[in-house]
DNA sequence: GTAAATGCAAAATTTTTGCACTAGG
DNA sequence: CCTAGTGCAAAAATTTTGCATTTAC
């Protein structure tokens, strides 16, 4: 469970954080920071969107989630920690996971001389459901 | 030379357009819109930042730029369109070409039933400047 | 001449910040 | 208590849009 892991770090479990980590637990959606806002609206109507950026902020620095670039506007959230690849749908935006069978992505420790940290992998195309759709009409 | 295929697209050769060419030709410092912008501004004090997104928009679409998404806060562009991977340092915020050697990067057209078009592979950490900085201290 | 492109300014979005107030431990 | 965390509202930063004007062809 992150939530006494959380505490392990000297964070605080507030509300707050229990809901956002309770709405992001094998949460395969990759919402964005927005979204999971507006799910916690009608529970917690004093909640600020800044509150929602700070505890994601934190749960990324933590390592308990991974953050999504894969859209050119705004950022996704996964709260798969585990390096794995995601695929982008251009036709109704729906982030996938992408789970390398076993093997998850290897990170090199070194790329010509860089220190590699951390990568990701994005895909981008047309999901399974839009191309079953199209197939049908 | 890109020129004469934006002509064949039938798109108009404007100074602007082809002075944000001539930035991007070659350039492997992964520029943001607006570090275009900014070094066209004494030569064109009248360009809008508006056309340099409008047309870097066109050139991706046309398939003579790249979109790199590396970065949290804004899109960078590369004048080279064959996927290859990326390397952002978390230092200095320079972001490296990584050459696969010639193994560009293989776009596999199916994953999980998703119809696949494009990638990117992004990696994160310290560069080798940095890190060559770090050691002589 | 005409459609395409530009420039400008305003708007839209996403994310960050400062600060007074609240509450978890 | 006391510091970490919250909420609010304003600001910052990036990108988009609408529209009148200009210009490449």
């Amino acid at each position: 469970m992150v939530m006494n892991e959380l505490k392990k770090l000297g964070l605080r479990l507030t509300p707050q954080r229990m809901a956002i980590l309770k709405i992001l637990e094998g949460n395969t959606t990759h919402p964005a920071a927005e979204e999971i806002f507006h799910q916690l609206m009608p529970q917690y109507p004093s909640l600020s969107i800044a509150t929602v950026y700070n505890t994601l902020e934190i749960l990324v620095k933590a390592g308990k989630l991974q953050e999504i670039r894969i859209s050119s506007d705004k950022r996704h959230f996964d709260p798969n920690p585990v390096p794995h690849s995601h695929f982008l749908c251009r036709k109704c935006d729906a982030i996938f996971d992408l789970d390398n069978g076993s093997l998850d992505i290897e990170i090199p420790s070194n790329m010509e001389g860089h220190l590699v940290e951390d990568c990701a992998h994005y895909y981008y195309g047309i999901c399974r459901n839009c191309r079953d759709e199209r197939r049908d009409k």
